[in-house]
DNA sequence: CGAGTTTGACCTGCGC
DNA sequence: GCGCAGGTCAAACTCG
Protein backbone atom coordinates (compact mmCIF):
# COMPACT_ATOMS: atom_id res chain seq x y z
CA UNK A 1 0.00 0.00 0.00
CA UNK A 2 2.33 2.86 1.19
CA UNK A 3 5.09 2.78 -1.83
CA UNK A 4 6.76 5.43 -0.72
CA UNK A 5 7.35 7.80 1.43
CA UNK A 6 9.70 10.55 2.32
CA UNK A 7 9.35 13.13 4.88
CA UNK A 8 10.83 16.50 4.75
CA UNK A 9 14.20 16.60 6.57
CA UNK A 10 14.04 18.43 9.82
CA UNK A 11 17.34 20.08 11.82
CA UNK A 12 17.40 20.27 15.43
CA UNK A 13 19.53 21.43 17.21
CA UNK A 14 21.46 19.01 20.38
CA UNK A 15 22.74 20.10 22.99
CA UNK A 16 26.15 21.27 21.96
CA UNK A 17 24.67 23.34 19.04
CA UNK A 18 25.49 20.55 16.76
CA UNK A 19 22.91 20.30 14.04
CA UNK A 20 21.31 16.86 13.84
CA UNK A 21 19.42 15.95 10.24
CA UNK A 22 16.61 13.09 10.51
CA UNK A 23 15.14 11.85 7.58
CA UNK A 24 11.85 9.25 8.37
CA UNK A 25 11.78 6.80 5.28
CA UNK A 26 9.46 4.56 4.31
CA UNK A 27 10.35 2.65 1.29
CA UNK A 28 8.44 -0.36 -0.43
CA UNK A 29 8.14 -0.44 -4.04
CA UNK A 30 7.31 -4.56 -3.90
CA UNK A 31 4.54 -4.00 -0.67
CA UNK A 32 6.51 -4.23 2.08
CA UNK A 33 7.20 -0.60 3.66
CA UNK A 34 10.10 -0.06 6.09
CA UNK A 35 11.15 2.44 8.22
CA UNK A 36 14.47 4.07 8.45
CA UNK A 37 15.61 7.10 11.01
CA UNK A 38 18.85 9.06 9.70
CA UNK A 39 19.90 10.93 12.26
CA UNK A 40 22.73 12.88 9.18
CA UNK A 41 25.67 11.68 11.29
CA UNK A 42 27.14 9.41 8.74
CA UNK A 43 30.54 9.54 7.99
CA UNK A 44 32.29 12.60 9.81
CA UNK A 45 33.21 15.06 7.27
CA UNK A 46 35.81 17.17 8.68
CA UNK A 47 35.69 21.06 7.71
CA UNK A 48 38.13 21.88 4.61
CA UNK A 49 40.39 23.64 6.92
CA UNK A 50 41.37 20.61 8.76
CA UNK A 51 45.14 21.28 8.99
CA UNK A 52 46.11 17.57 7.73
CA UNK A 53 49.98 18.37 7.40
CA UNK A 54 50.18 20.05 10.32
CA UNK A 55 52.25 17.17 12.22
CA UNK A 56 55.02 17.64 9.60
CA UNK A 57 55.63 20.89 10.92
CA UNK A 58 57.93 21.11 14.08
CA UNK A 59 56.29 24.87 14.33
CA UNK A 60 53.04 23.52 15.25
CA UNK A 61 53.40 20.11 17.04
CA UNK A 62 51.69 21.65 19.70
CA UNK A 63 48.64 22.86 18.19
CA UNK A 64 48.29 19.34 15.99
CA UNK A 65 48.03 17.73 19.67
CA UNK A 66 45.34 20.43 20.40
CA UNK A 67 43.90 19.21 16.86
CA UNK A 68 44.15 15.55 17.46
CA UNK A 69 42.48 15.61 20.87
CA UNK A 70 39.41 17.61 19.13
CA UNK A 71 39.28 14.88 16.40
CA UNK A 72 39.38 11.89 18.97
CA UNK A 73 36.74 13.76 20.79
CA UNK A 74 34.67 14.30 17.98
CA UNK A 75 34.91 10.46 16.36
CA UNK A 76 33.86 9.73 19.60
CA UNK A 77 31.24 11.97 19.98
CA UNK A 78 30.27 10.48 15.95
CA UNK A 79 30.40 6.53 17.72
CA UNK A 80 28.05 7.51 20.16
CA UNK A 81 25.34 9.30 17.98
CA UNK A 82 26.16 6.58 15.70
CA UNK A 83 25.05 4.22 18.12
CA UNK A 84 21.83 6.30 18.79
CA UNK A 85 20.95 6.20 15.34
CA UNK A 86 20.94 2.57 15.49
CA UNK A 87 19.34 2.38 18.31
CA UNK A 88 16.44 4.85 16.77
CA UNK A 89 16.51 2.80 13.64
CA UNK A 90 15.75 -0.28 15.80
CA UNK A 91 12.74 1.23 17.87
CA UNK A 92 11.29 2.28 14.76
CA UNK A 93 11.38 -1.27 13.38
CA UNK A 94 9.86 -2.58 16.24
CA UNK A 95 7.37 0.11 16.18
CA UNK A 96 6.10 -0.27 12.77
CA UNK A 97 6.34 -4.05 13.69
CA UNK A 98 3.82 -3.27 16.78
CA UNK A 99 1.51 -1.35 14.23
CA UNK A 100 1.34 -3.73 11.54
CA UNK A 101 0.31 -6.59 13.96
CA UNK A 102 -2.35 -3.76 15.32
CA UNK A 103 -3.43 -3.19 11.72
CA UNK A 104 -3.76 -6.10 10.92
CA UNK A 105 -5.79 -7.58 13.46
CA UNK A 106 -8.20 -4.79 12.91
CA UNK A 107 -8.90 -5.55 9.17
CA UNK A 108 -9.49 -9.44 10.11
CA UNK A 109 -11.79 -8.05 12.91
CA UNK A 110 -13.35 -6.09 9.92
CA UNK A 111 -13.50 -8.43 7.28
CA UNK A 112 -15.33 -11.02 9.32
CA UNK A 113 -17.66 -8.45 11.55
CA UNK A 114 -20.86 -7.29 11.14
CA UNK A 115 -22.17 -9.60 7.70
CA UNK A 116 -20.01 -12.76 8.59
CA UNK A 117 -20.42 -12.49 12.43
CA UNK A 118 -24.38 -12.72 11.78
CA UNK A 119 -25.53 -10.30 14.85
CA UNK A 120 -28.16 -9.25 12.89
CA UNK A 121 -30.87 -11.43 13.49
CA UNK A 122 -30.90 -13.09 10.01
CA UNK A 123 -34.81 -13.37 9.80
CA UNK A 124 -35.40 -9.37 10.64
CA UNK A 125 -32.84 -7.99 8.24
CA UNK A 126 -33.77 -5.77 6.14
CA UNK A 127 -32.60 -5.98 2.63
CA UNK A 128 -29.10 -5.68 2.35
CA UNK A 129 -26.97 -3.71 -0.09
CA UNK A 130 -24.12 -5.12 -1.54
CA UNK A 131 -20.73 -3.53 -0.76
CA UNK A 132 -17.62 -2.56 -2.29
CA UNK A 133 -14.91 -2.88 0.44
CA UNK A 134 -11.77 -0.52 -0.06
CA UNK A 135 -9.39 -0.94 2.76
CA UNK A 136 -7.25 2.53 3.27
CA UNK A 137 -4.45 2.30 5.73
CA UNK A 138 -6.54 3.38 8.89
CA UNK A 139 -9.79 3.62 7.14
CA UNK A 140 -11.49 1.25 5.01
CA UNK A 141 -14.33 1.90 2.88
CA UNK A 142 -17.41 0.12 1.15
CA UNK A 143 -19.16 1.35 -1.50
CA UNK A 144 -22.20 0.12 -3.91
CA UNK A 145 -23.47 1.96 -7.02
CA UNK A 146 -26.69 1.42 -5.21
CA UNK A 147 -28.97 0.52 -8.23
CA UNK A 148 -32.14 -1.41 -6.99
CA UNK A 149 -32.88 -4.58 -7.52
CA UNK A 150 -36.52 -4.66 -6.80
CA UNK A 151 -38.85 -6.43 -9.27
CA UNK A 152 -40.90 -3.66 -10.60
CA UNK A 153 -43.89 -3.15 -11.70
CA UNK A 154 -46.92 -3.37 -12.59
CA UNK A 155 -49.03 -0.56 -14.17
CA UNK A 156 -52.02 -0.35 -11.03
CA UNK A 157 -49.46 0.99 -8.69
CA UNK A 158 -49.57 4.76 -8.28
CA UNK A 159 -47.47 7.00 -9.31
CA UNK A 160 -46.03 8.05 -6.41
CA UNK A 161 -45.62 4.71 -5.16
CA UNK A 162 -43.54 4.04 -8.08
CA UNK A 163 -41.23 7.39 -7.90
CA UNK A 164 -40.45 6.18 -3.92
CA UNK A 165 -39.74 3.34 -5.61
CA UNK A 166 -37.11 4.83 -8.10
CA UNK A 167 -33.43 3.24 -7.73
CA UNK A 168 -31.56 4.01 -4.83
CA UNK A 169 -29.06 6.69 -4.09
CA UNK A 170 -25.51 5.47 -4.29
CA UNK A 171 -24.10 3.91 -0.97
CA UNK A 172 -20.28 4.20 0.37
CA UNK A 173 -19.31 3.07 3.91
CA UNK A 174 -16.19 4.57 5.80
CA UNK A 175 -15.02 3.16 8.73
CA UNK A 176 -13.23 5.75 10.83
CA UNK A 177 -10.60 5.44 13.62
CA UNK A 178 -11.18 7.77 16.63
CA UNK A 179 -10.90 7.70 20.62
CA UNK A 180 -13.44 5.38 22.31
CA UNK A 181 -13.99 7.96 24.98
CA UNK A 182 -15.11 10.41 22.53
CA UNK A 183 -18.80 10.25 22.60
CA UNK A 184 -20.03 12.57 19.60
CA UNK A 185 -20.63 11.16 16.65
CA UNK A 186 -18.59 13.29 14.69
CA UNK A 187 -17.04 11.99 10.91
CA UNK A 188 -15.03 15.31 9.80
CA UNK A 189 -15.29 14.68 6.33
CA UNK A 190 -15.55 18.48 5.07
CA UNK A 191 -19.03 18.39 4.44
CA UNK A 192 -21.88 20.40 6.62
CA UNK A 193 -24.29 17.91 7.98
CA UNK A 194 -27.38 18.76 9.85
CA UNK A 195 -28.13 16.03 12.68
CA UNK A 196 -32.38 14.97 12.16
CA UNK A 197 -32.40 12.37 14.39
CA UNK A 198 -31.33 9.80 16.53
CA UNK A 199 -32.08 5.95 17.16
CA UNK A 200 -31.00 3.28 19.03
CA UNK A 201 -30.81 -0.19 16.82
CA UNK A 202 -31.20 -3.69 17.83
CA UNK A 203 -28.20 -5.00 17.15
CA UNK A 204 -26.08 -2.43 18.31
CA UNK A 205 -26.27 -0.59 21.50
CA UNK A 206 -24.59 2.66 20.58
CA UNK A 207 -27.11 5.10 18.93
CA UNK A 208 -27.47 5.98 15.27
CA UNK A 209 -27.00 9.71 14.27
CA UNK A 210 -28.91 10.54 10.79
CA UNK A 211 -27.45 13.31 9.30
CA UNK A 212 -28.70 15.47 5.74
CA UNK A 213 -25.89 17.74 3.87
CA UNK A 214 -26.68 21.15 5.25
CA UNK A 215 -24.11 22.92 2.68
CA UNK A 216 -26.75 23.24 -0.02
CA UNK A 217 -30.05 23.41 0.84
CA UNK A 218 -30.94 21.07 -2.28
CA UNK A 219 -28.32 18.58 -1.70
CA UNK A 220 -29.95 14.99 -0.91
CA UNK A 221 -27.13 13.33 0.50
CA UNK A 222 -28.25 11.72 3.90
CA UNK A 223 -25.45 10.43 6.36
CA UNK A 224 -25.54 7.73 9.08
CA UNK A 225 -23.32 7.27 11.50
CA UNK A 226 -22.95 4.82 14.79
CA UNK A 227 -19.93 3.49 16.30
CA UNK A 228 -19.08 -0.41 15.28
CA UNK A 229 -20.64 -3.07 17.64
CA UNK A 230 -16.99 -4.98 17.60
CA UNK A 231 -15.28 -2.16 18.75
CA UNK A 232 -16.25 1.25 19.88
CA UNK A 233 -13.02 3.18 18.45
CA UNK A 234 -13.60 2.58 14.58
CA UNK A 235 -17.21 4.87 13.65
CA UNK A 236 -18.98 3.73 10.62
CA UNK A 237 -20.17 6.27 8.58
CA UNK A 238 -22.70 5.52 6.04
CA UNK A 239 -23.51 7.69 2.77
CA UNK A 240 -26.62 7.67 0.90
CA UNK A 241 -26.92 9.53 -2.49
CA UNK A 242 -24.59 12.07 -4.47
CA UNK A 243 -23.22 15.65 -3.54
CA UNK A 244 -24.71 18.52 -5.79
CA UNK A 245 -22.60 20.71 -5.34
CA UNK A 246 -18.60 21.43 -4.84
CA UNK A 247 -16.74 19.95 -1.66
CA UNK A 248 -16.52 22.78 1.22
CA UNK A 249 -12.88 22.43 1.22
CA UNK A 250 -12.30 23.08 -2.70
CA UNK A 251 -12.79 26.89 -1.23
CA UNK A 252 -10.24 26.30 1.13
CA UNK A 253 -7.50 24.10 -0.18
CA UNK A 254 -5.10 25.31 3.18
CA UNK A 255 -6.11 22.76 4.80
CA UNK A 256 -4.40 19.70 3.49
CA UNK A 257 -6.65 18.82 1.00
CA UNK A 258 -6.00 17.24 -2.56
CA UNK A 259 -4.68 20.52 -4.92
CA UNK A 260 -6.06 19.39 -7.96
CA UNK A 261 -9.04 18.34 -7.10
CA UNK A 262 -9.48 15.67 -8.45
CA UNK A 263 -8.88 12.95 -5.95
CA UNK A 264 -11.15 14.18 -2.81
CA UNK A 265 -8.83 13.30 -0.16
CA UNK A 266 -7.56 15.23 3.07
CA UNK A 267 -5.29 14.33 5.47
CA UNK A 268 -5.44 15.23 9.26
CA UNK A 269 -3.66 14.27 12.66
CA UNK A 270 -5.20 14.17 15.81
CA UNK A 271 -4.66 12.74 19.06
CA UNK A 272 -5.23 8.99 17.99
CA UNK A 273 -2.63 9.60 14.89
CA UNK A 274 -2.79 10.65 11.24
CA UNK A 275 -6.37 10.02 9.34
CA UNK A 276 -7.06 10.21 6.17
CA UNK A 277 -9.78 10.78 4.41
CA UNK A 278 -11.31 10.01 1.54
CA UNK A 279 -14.41 11.10 0.29
CA UNK A 280 -16.15 8.58 -1.83
CA UNK A 281 -19.58 10.85 -2.32
CA UNK A 282 -17.57 13.18 -4.73
CA UNK A 283 -18.11 12.42 -8.20
CA UNK A 284 -14.40 12.23 -8.79
CA UNK A 285 -14.85 8.38 -7.93
CA UNK A 286 -17.08 6.66 -10.00
CA UNK A 287 -18.47 3.07 -8.89
CA UNK A 288 -18.30 -0.43 -9.78
CA UNK A 289 -14.19 -0.49 -8.81
CA UNK A 290 -13.17 2.33 -10.22
CA UNK A 291 -12.60 3.75 -6.40
CA UNK A 292 -9.97 1.34 -5.76
CA UNK A 293 -8.34 1.47 -9.11
CA UNK A 294 -7.98 4.71 -8.29
CA UNK A 295 -6.56 4.30 -4.77
CA UNK A 296 -3.88 1.87 -6.50
CA UNK A 297 -2.89 4.43 -8.96
CA UNK A 298 0.98 5.54 -8.73
CA UNK A 299 -0.85 9.28 -9.01
CA UNK A 300 -2.64 8.78 -6.52
CA UNK A 301 -0.40 7.52 -4.27
CA UNK A 302 2.00 10.18 -4.92
CA UNK A 303 -0.82 12.34 -3.76
CA UNK A 304 -1.30 10.59 -0.39
CA UNK A 305 2.57 10.76 0.13
CA UNK A 306 2.85 14.22 -0.20
CA UNK A 307 -0.41 15.11 1.56
CA UNK A 308 0.85 12.63 4.59
CA UNK A 309 4.46 14.00 4.26
CA UNK A 310 3.06 17.76 4.35
CA UNK A 311 0.82 17.35 6.68
CA UNK A 312 3.42 15.57 9.29
CA UNK A 313 6.27 18.32 8.43
CA UNK A 314 3.43 20.78 9.39
CA UNK A 315 2.17 19.35 12.60
CA UNK A 316 4.09 20.74 15.30
CA UNK A 317 2.67 18.15 17.59
CA UNK A 318 4.88 15.81 15.28
CA UNK A 319 7.78 17.71 15.05
CA UNK A 320 8.27 18.79 18.61
CA UNK A 321 7.67 15.03 19.54
CA UNK A 322 10.23 14.26 16.81
CA UNK A 323 12.61 16.55 18.79
CA UNK A 324 11.86 15.92 22.13
CA UNK A 325 12.57 11.89 21.66
CA UNK A 326 15.73 12.64 19.96
CA UNK A 327 16.73 14.96 22.71
CA UNK A 328 15.80 12.48 25.08
CA UNK A 329 18.07 9.53 23.59
CA UNK A 330 20.78 12.38 23.27
CA UNK A 331 20.55 13.33 26.47
CA UNK A 332 20.94 9.94 28.31
CA UNK A 333 24.36 9.73 26.79
CA UNK A 334 25.52 12.94 26.81
CA UNK A 335 28.58 14.32 25.04
CA UNK A 336 31.98 14.27 27.20
C1' DC B 1 -33.32 35.38 17.65
C1' DG B 2 -31.79 32.08 14.46
C1' DA B 3 -29.50 27.80 13.73
C1' DG B 4 -28.60 23.40 15.30
C1' DT B 5 -29.69 19.41 18.45
C1' DT B 6 -32.63 16.33 21.06
C1' DT B 7 -36.19 13.14 21.45
C1' DG B 8 -40.74 11.07 21.36
C1' DA B 9 -44.17 10.11 17.94
C1' DC B 10 -45.20 8.64 13.61
C1' DC B 11 -44.42 6.37 9.03
C1' DT B 12 -42.94 2.59 6.20
C1' DG B 13 -41.04 -1.81 4.73
C1' DC B 14 -40.44 -6.50 5.66
C1' DG B 15 -41.09 -11.14 7.58
C1' DC B 16 -44.20 -14.26 9.60
C1' DG C 1 -52.93 -8.33 9.03
C1' DC C 2 -49.78 -7.83 12.71
C1' DG C 3 -45.64 -6.77 14.92
C1' DC C 4 -41.00 -5.36 14.71
C1' DA C 5 -37.33 -2.37 13.50
C1' DG C 6 -35.30 1.30 10.79
C1' DG C 7 -36.03 5.86 9.17
C1' DT C 8 -38.13 10.53 9.39
C1' DC C 9 -40.69 14.37 11.32
C1' DA C 10 -41.32 18.20 14.13
C1' DA C 11 -41.95 20.45 18.59
C1' DA C 12 -39.17 21.57 22.36
C1' DC C 13 -34.88 22.77 23.82
C1' DT C 14 -30.03 24.65 23.78
C1' DC C 15 -26.49 27.65 22.53
C1' DG C 16 -23.95 31.44 20.60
Amino acid sequence: MLAFLSLDTHRYLIPDNQPVCCTINGVGADGSPSLSLDLGVGPLRLPEHTPRKLQTNPMHVERSASFKDEAEDLEAKLNRMSEENKKLNEMLGSMYADYSTLRSQLFDLMSTSPKEKGLVSPSRKRKSESLETISFDDMTYERTDGISNRVESTSREDPCKRFREDPKPKISKAYVKTDPSDTTLVVKDGYQWRKYGQKVTRDNPSPRAYFRCSFAPSCPVKKKVQRSAEDTSIIVATYEGEHNHVHPSQTELAHGSCHNGSLPCSVSINSSGPTITLDLTQQGLSPGGSASREIESPEFQRLLVEQMASSLTRDPNFTAALATAIFGRILQHPPA
